[in-house]
DNA sequence: TTCTTATGCATAAGAAAATTATGTATACTT
DNA sequence: AAGTATACATAATTTTCTTATGCATAAGAA
């Protein structure tokens, strides 16, 4: 996420989000997707992406298919079972967090 | 932000909003108001909120001023003039961060 | 034909911003 | 005497980014 600088710590949660809608994404997918979703403010690089994949990956959240594609080589990742479990947990904590931001953001309509 | 371990990048934004609120604060109150505001959801550590506050005042955004409360030293802190403004601009950033997030997290309603 | 952009993965160096632990000090409660 | 609350501060470590670099293919522009 390199424009805002803001939210360390949500690409995890954002990529456990998108396999949980997708069944199966490469990482340039993703990147692509997110930029789509957020009108170019969001831009995932690599240098975040890749090892955030492995990351989850090695945590057992993610699994991987290897496919070949007009000559070039893609790497899928899905959710395992435990992952699917993990997303709806870290989804409902950042969802939680928003809510509490928003009461620090909005006092007025936090404590009305 | 202990609790959650999410939104690292954010505490800066809250102190800048809390204090366009409330003229001046010192350290404690503002731990003790952000964990009132979250229901005790967040908890601000000492050891981010000092090195934050002093980070502020190092960029001009933040003036303080010194008290002495039942024989304990209180550091007050208030928003200058810049500070005042950029206030404004990283409250902005970071809510239209949120809208990006709440896009990526609940995608029917943002392509709706 | 050469350069840039796009597609696709990966890692390393460095910076930023936390967490955790520690230290000092006063006051009140158990 | 020990623990909790108030009040500030810093150091060591960890996490998570950014930035830079590297490899490789393909398509389009200059």
């Amino acid at each position: 996420m390199s424009s805002s600088k803001l939210l360390k710590g949500s690409l995890a949660t954002i990529i456990l989000k998108l396999l949980e809608e997708n069944e199966k994404m490469y990482g340039y997918e993703i990147t692509q997707r997110v930029k789509e979703i957020t009108a170019g403010e969001f831009k995932i690089t690599e240098g975040a992406l890749y090892p955030s994949l492995h990351k989850l990956e090695a945590e057992g959240l993610l699994s991987t298919e290897t496919q070949m594609v007009e000559n070039r080589v893609r790497k899928y990742y899905s959710l395992t079972k435990e992952g699917n479990a993990e997303a709806h947990t870290k989804v409902a904590e950042l969802e939680d967090f928003l809510v509490n931001l928003q009461k620090l953001l909005n006092p007025k309509l936090g404590l009305g």
